[in-house]
RNA sequence: GGCGAAGUAGCUCAGCUGGUUAGAGCGGUGGAAUCAUAAUCCAUAGGUCGGGGGUUCAAGUCCCUCCUUCGCUACCA
């Protein structure tokens, strides 16, 4: 069998719509998943929504809406994001699904038998919005005189009888998780703020409340439902089976990574280790926090009026244009910025006049000058094997080892190169001029470039799925070749010998325009 | 206040452990070509690598300092 590897996003708290951040790192966790799936590895990937919490309730009450069915709604919508964006999870988890509430609660008693939990009262400001409690000190007066939380959260002064984590016992075993594994949270800059945080001293964290029932009930404590952090990031080993499905969990935990976004770095590389120490479970290997992607270099927000729909954009420009463009314009890790001219430009030139071109011209040479047949191959001059290495350096070594890393737009840069690798080669080559003058030349050069174009097609599926696909099927190429190893092979002459023959070819990525009403913008 | 990140061609950015004339894409300019989605290819554009100082035979690449932007964190009020 297969090497396992297991990816996850984080749970989106699906209090509103999803917006383009959660667009993103599902796109970007879909293409590393299906990354190494065509590596060959076995690959589990959950997504899903984490719907308990106060502020949950809340905001069904505010709609007048019943709490499970406004949830059942609002991950709906994640579900179908996923599902138009062409996400290839293999498991969308809800918290709110029984076999979620088991794993944990069994999480929990795990926790309770190495005696890491125990029962206090709390007594503190605690802010509805953030889930959180707050000291005194860490308040501050906003408009009104109102107190508000450091992320500037209405908070209320509350009395609460509590389940406490000894999340203070951990901060040793933590730290020297940080330092044994430095890949164990990324970018660095992120493993940074959270070592320096972990050093300045851990408390015991609050982790049930008794002021709302939405949540998983506590064992043994009916009155108590877990803080939301505690079953949200559960959802990992539920997704894998735990506890019950006991091979499909020992399989795939722990997790090859966690995707997640900046701002809940602490959670993921904090919290989660100790949880899972506490539990007596693995770790997983790596947390990656990815960086923000702002709307022309500012951050949306609803005052601004720059929330853009993340559907919107799929609908206007096309799913594979979108991913390819999160991908290859953001640096993974790194803020990003987008806007309807970068889209535009980036896809229109990569996808569109780049690569899209170069396999309609080469396809068409074929389809009209060798009658649809793939050409044969007469000895290949210098020319040729210089293509061949290039592009073979791309797709099998370059864009692996940059998707590997995580690096994205670094092996969509290499991938670019490669494309244009072979503009420059049919250009020089002028096949279109050799019909009558050295037709046997023209078929090798042709049989060259196709060879070329499915190579870079299969190395663009993780990325571009859907018409990656398309154009492999145009080319007739088998299932079996699709991925990293097989592409590389000697697959050519086997086609063409099987009487292989296109049809007319058809343009895979259209020129974008510019919508009207985006172009005028600052 | 502490820690950290960023500041490189008009724009968006690459530049790992310091080493020949600082790179790519887009845009601009001049050519070529016409198979192709008016797409492509070639050449080119002379940017004090945020400012200043230092180490070194040699520094975007190390050290110090200052400026600007951002992140994490602390504290005062």
């Amino acid at each position: 069998m297969s090497d396992p590897f297991y990816i996850t996003t984080a749970i989106a708290y699906p209090n509103g719509k999803p917006h383009i951040g959660h667009a993103y790192e599902a796109i970007a966790t879909d293409a590393i998943a299906r990354f190494q799936r065509l590596m060959g590895r076995d690959v589990r990937f959950i997504t899903g929504t984490d719907e308990h919490g106060l502020k949950m309730v809340q905001t069904a009450r505010a709609a007048g809406r019943d709490t499970l069915e406004f949830a059942d709604e609002m991950s709906s919508y994640f579900k179908e994001m996923c599902d138009k964006l062409n996400i290839s999870y293999t498991a969308f988890v809800r918290t709110s699904e029984d076999r979620h509430h088991q794993a944990s609660q069994a999480l929990w008693k795990a926790m309770e038998a190495s005696g890491d939990l125990y029962l206090d009262r709390y007594e503190g400001w605690y802010s509805v919005r953030d889930e959180a409690f707050y000291d005194e000190s860490e308040l501050h007066i906003g408009e009104g005189g109102i107190k508000l939380s450091p992320q500037d959260t209405p908070v209320e002064w509350t009395v609460e009888e509590t389940w406490f984590f000894r999340l203070s016992r951990y901060q040793d075993a933590l730290l020297k998780l940080f330092e044994e594994n430095p890949e164990f949270i990324q970018p660095d800059s992120r493993r940074n703020e959270v070592m320096r945080f972990v050093e300045g001293g851990l408390r015991d964290l609050s982790v049930s409340r008794t002021s709302f029932d939405w949540g998983v009930k506590v064992p043994g404590s009916p009155d108590h439902v877990m803080y939301v952090w505690v079953d949200a990031l559960t959802t990992y080993m539920t997704g894998v089976g735990y506890p019950d499905d006991r091979s499909e969990f020992a399989r795939f935990w722990p997790a090859d990574v966690h995707i997640i976004g900046k701002d809940i770095v602490r959670f993921h590389a904090v919290y989660w280790p100790a949880f899972l120490m506490s539990a007596g479970l693995p770790l997983p290997k790596r947390i990656f926090g990815h960086g923000f992607l702002l709307s022309r270099g500012e951050k949306m927000s609803k005052s601004l009026g720059n929330v853009v729909d993340p559907m919107e954009l799929a609908h206007l420009f096309g799913v594979d244009a979108l991913r390819y463009f999160f991908l290859r314009e953001v640096s993974f890790g790194q803020d990003g910025s987008y806007s309807a001219e970068a889209i535009v430009t980036r896809v229109n030139a990569d996808l569109a006049n780049s690569f899209g071109n170069l396999a309609q011209r080469t396809l068409s040479l074929i389809f009209k000058n060798c009658d649809g047949y793939l050409p044969e191959i007469h000895g290949h001059h210098r020319e040729d094997e210089e293509l061949f290495r290039t592009i073979g350096n791309s797709v099998s070594n370059e864009i692996p080892n940059h998707f590997q890393n995580l690096a994205m737009s670094q092996g969509l840069e290499s991938w670019i190169q490669a494309v244009f690798a072979c503009n420059a080669y049919i250009d020089a080559q002028a096949p279109w001029a050799l019909k009558k003058a050295d037709p046997k030349r023209m078929e090798t050069i042709l049989a060259t470039l196709f060879i070329s174009i499915a190579q870079l097609a299969v190395a663009a599926l993780p990325v571009i799925p859907e018409s990656a696909k398309k154009l492999l099927d145009q080319m007739g190429i088998p299932k079996a070749v699709r991925n990293f190893e097989m592409i590389g092979t000697h697959w050519y002459s086997g086609l063409a010998e099987s009487n292989y023959r296109l049809e007319q070819p058809q343009g895979l990525f259209p020129r974008l325009e510019l919508p009207l009403d985006e172009g005028s913008g600052t």
